[in-house]
DNA sequence: CCTACCGATCGGTAGG
DNA sequence: CCTACCGATCGGTAGG
């Protein structure tokens, strides 16, 4: 299965790190200079809770500060804007979408699959980036897009494109054999939105498993042989 | 085909009009004492077209005043709230979609078509009313559900129960007869699924109709005979 | 429905 | 990363 559209470079993050125009303050602590990285992901990860549950315009930058542990201001240290904070958890869910998507793809058993398998396959991995416990990420990918500024929009859409793009070669195995009664890229949209819908229901707590539910979806799309 | 549930009656607006409790300002136009209702539903339609292009949070009650041809200040004497201007956007939607589908449903030749084709109907009768030009009061409702109150939540939830539980008959004889597989409550979340998400992608510029894609969509979903 | 306004909040910054 | 703060904006209201 040769992917149609190789995977793009990471783009650049927030132009410069701000630490280098920054060097007041407490000394840095000597232990461990990771020790900012750290911070920086906590913020990251209360920023993507609060925008999936609240929405990015009714979460204020004071709010992320205090679910991480600091005080107002001291967000702007890690992130040069509020929108600066938004890119960085989408770019941070694609990211992890298209490694995920690559650790499918790359399994030594992948290819001899049927396209119907690999089809479930990709609809499994598609499920856990979007509905795994703490996957809060990409749905905000998924729910904020329109919050976006538009250069960032384009950085991000280069993403998702390469990560449809990779689903388009078993669509069309699949209406080659008369299994996917609909345009691939119809057939495309149709499916990534059933999956991406899911956000809105999914309810672990009911039982629901990702599994079982990838199971209907792909039974439902595709004909019976 | 007998729905599984009646329609609730339409709640109650804002509780009681607020014309009664400000006799002030200016005397009221004699021409008409409609002008108020149209005032109004233009108010609503700004609003419903700003939600949805920039999302609830970040639309100010001025920039649908603006829009509207307003002061900054009179969105309140039509609604008490931003929040209530929402939620008169959403039911505004669900009633549309709701009379949509009744007139479906209550054609005379629907009764004699088979399971598939009512299918075909109601899957078209949901994109008129999602795709349809100028119509952003049910992709509001769609995407601006997080930033409802709990108890207008409960109202609105009702309408689109009563909404769905209409596609529950025509999915059950698609099973029946093995053209569906997949469990028919799974099977309306995903086919629903895939519908809204059209809201996301769908472009009559590019030459795609409601049609077409409805047409593609049942195809997809069900197995052929 | 307009005018004039208030209190609260918010993104962001200077300086350490 | 904290303290202390600013300027702008926003939902909403009194009164006509």
């Amino acid at each position: 299965m040769t992917p149609t559209e190789t995977l793009p470079a990471a783009p650049a993050e927030d132009a410069a790190p701000p630490e280098a125009k920054r060097p007041r303050g407490r000394p840095r602590k000597t232990e461990d200079e990771r020790d900012d990285g750290n911070r920086r992901h906590e913020l990251l990860k209360a920023a993507a809770q609060l925008f999936r549950r609240q929405g990015f315009a009714a979460t204020t930058t004071r709010d992320i500060a205090n679910s991480a542990g600091m005080q107002s201001g001291s967000p702007f240290y890690h992130f040069k804007s509020k929108d600066a904070l938004l890119f960085a958890v989408m770019e941070a869910g694609m990211h992890s979408a298209l490694a995920n998507q690559q650790r499918v793809l790359g399994d030594a058993a992948y290819a001899a699959l049927s396209p119907a398998d690999k089809l479930r396959r990709l609809v499994h991995a598609h499920f856990e980036v979007l509905l795994g416990p703490g996957n809060d990420f990409v749905p905000v990918m998924l729910y904020e897009w329109r919050s976006l500024q538009r250069p960032q929009r384009k950085v991000l859409h280069k993403l998702i494109a390469a990560y449809e793009a990779l689903w388009m070669p078993v669509l069309q195995a699949l209406q080659d054999s008369g299994q996917l009664k609909a345009p691939v890229g119809v057939a495309r949209l149709l499916i990534l939105g059933a999956l991406n819908w899911s956000v809105q229901w999914f309810d672990p707590a009911k039982g629901a498993t990702v599994e079982a539910l990838g199971g209907h979806a792909v039974a439902m799309f595709i004909q019976e042989v």
